[in-house]
DNA sequence: GCTGGCACTCGTACGCATCGAGTGCCAGGA
DNA sequence: TCCTGGCACTCGATGCGTACGAGTGCCAGC
């Protein structure tokens, strides 16, 4: 184990390479923090830690870099999660507030994290799977042509045409959309299958076929959107990397472009508390260069959808973890609400 | 007025900067180009295409490159329209089919654009002031709590939460429904709001306050909501700048996070016809370096909105513009079968 | 009006010396 | 056992002078 000074000499790396973004010497170190030891002791206790892999030299006659590693033990054991000020908790309340639908909710939680934070910003939309519905809507557009209309409590909206086999009259169709609502309103998302399995039966068989195809939309509805959405932003903090950054941006922003790559990051988060993957502990090669800070956020207790932000290793995690923290549970309370 | 031969050596001026990003040199001209006259010629040519402002030199004994002006004149007289190839063609169309919704098409054009253009592309949703009402419906979720959700021609649907004043029978609900229908069905949005203008009167005077609630709030969303949305994608293209890219990414990518500022650019573009905005013809600065090739797309003969390109001012207009044209031709056609 | 020749410019590449931050190691002291 | 000061060493960054060469402008001649 690591004696209490090493890990202190650690963490003061970490906080000025943070800081100015070049590798720190023992000399520096010790003016800038009260060690209370001299020089000659700090590079021991570097030596050691870069034995143990927390810290390296870019190259010999340099300062130290914090590793992955090094960045690791920080997070766990170094750093607490630093809370927002006032001022900046009010500025999210307001920044949020006022939001008219989803989608604007979604998209002001983008910027507000990416502007707290000045990194790029990542908000999955709440998943239908683990939400309820709040309503089915089925609309006569033209005799053979319907709408469906799935509402979920979150506000999500999916909507999808439906070409019927055989025109479907006005009572048979307030009729579908009555049993459909009053089985699984309420009712969550993954459970509606099962709900609505046995429903054209109870049917004429003239209208059997148009009600078997309501159904399996609706049903394809569901796992095609169980891909989530989401929306990025803040991508021009991409800028702000670091001087090497011509080099790392390219990958990053192919990375931000594959929806799924984005999802699966996300995906890997725990489903409760706050998840921070650094550097080469993301599973995607072009993010082997940034860190992942990620947290669950919900209406209720429960997660319905994550967001966090994606940054150089070289990042701000306290204040950063503060920021998501924060803006989860403010989005939480905005969705909440509506 | 330039001579034949001067504009010749402009367009393999343009023609060759474009391919090696590197100034070009009286030399290499002749080598690659058949103009059928020794270097010195071309050297005096390319002073008066100096003097004339179309062709500049980084620094004194550097080659020529094109100014804005220069590709100007290239892209108004030089080049035609490359049209695709019919691979091309059939990848464009596979693509572009099983498009599920409206988010869907839109999604797979900005992803088929920024790569058939290697540039980034930016898609505007079908605007709502030029489309016509499919539908409106108006669903009770609670006694006094309604949804709002609108339905254009394109397939766009927008969705609005109505507290309601007073609670508002199921009976009331349809024959506002009816009635809001029939008034704006097939007509055009811009033209909704005279055509609901005296609905209130209709009605009884308990319900008057409701329905009052609900026409403006469908107009909120009329007024609202023609601050079009738009999708962008292929940002990672923007490494392809060339080697001073560090410098021009950071503006580009803050200037494409500003709807505001995209949907300005697109808006300035012709409404029918291709328009090429080249460098300094951008009225955003952070754009200067950038040019712009817009196109309106519909499923009639009418534009419902745009979409276009943003790459650096040294592309390839003739290939990016018939990628451009085509693209928006066959999303015409798929809104048009929808 | 085109061409070959020629002097000139200026950015790039290369070699070389200097500088200094930072290191590792060691002997001596608490 | 641990800390400290001292010292030689490494190696990237910086600055400078030179050589090179692509490219130009100009001019005399065809």
């Amino acid at each position: 184990m690591l004696s209490e000074r090493r890990l202190e000499v650690l963490r003061a790396i970490v906080q000025d390479y943070v800081g100015t973004e070049e590798p720190v010497g023992s000399k520096a170190l010790t003016e800038r923090h009260k060690l209370g030891v001299s020089p000659a002791t700090v590079r021991n206790d570097m030596a050691v830690l870069e034995d143990e892999g927390f810290i390296a030299q870019p190259h010999t006659s340099a300062g130290r870099i914090p590793t992955d590693k090094g960045y690791r033990l920080f997070v766990d054991k170094l750093a607490g999660v630093k809370p927002l000020s006032s001022p900046e908790r009010r500025a999210i309340q307001n920044f949020l507030d006022g939001a008219v639908d989803l989608d604007d909710v979604v998209g002001r939680t983008v910027r507000l994290l990416a502007q707290l934070t000045r990194q790029v910003a990542v908000v999955q939309y709440p998943s239908l799977t683990r939400s309820t519905v709040r309503h089915v809507e089925l609309l006569s557009l033209a005799p053979a042509r319907l709408m469906l209309v799935l509402i979920t409590d979150t506000g999500r909206v999916e909507q999808r045409m439906i070409d019927c086999p055989a025109p479907f009259g006005e009572t048979s169709l307030a009729d579908l959309r009555a049993r459909l609502n009053s089985r699984v309103v309420g009712r969550r998302f993954s459970d509606v299958p099962q709900l609505v399995q046995d429903l054209p039966e109870s049917f004429e068989s003239e209208d059997r076929g148009t009600v078997s195809t309501v159904l399996s939309t609706l049903l394809e509805t569901l796992v095609e959107e169980t891909e989530e959405r989401l929306m990025i932003g803040g991508t021009s903090n991409l800028t702000r990397f670091g001087h090497d950054f011509p080099l790392m941006i390219r990958p990053v922003l192919e990375a931000l472009e594959e929806q799924v790559v984005l999802l699966k990051l996300l995906g890997e988060a725990k489903d409760s508390g706050m998840t921070v993957r650094i550097g080469h502990e993301n599973a995607h090669e072009g993010l082997n260069s940034t860190s992942v800070v990620a947290v669950g956020y919900g209406s209720g207790d429960e997660a319905v959808a994550k967001l966090g932000v994606v940054g150089p290793t070289r990042m701000d995690y306290p204040g950063t973890m503060g920021a998501v923290r924060a803006v989860a549970r403010y989005v939480g309370q905005i969705l909440a609400e509506s």
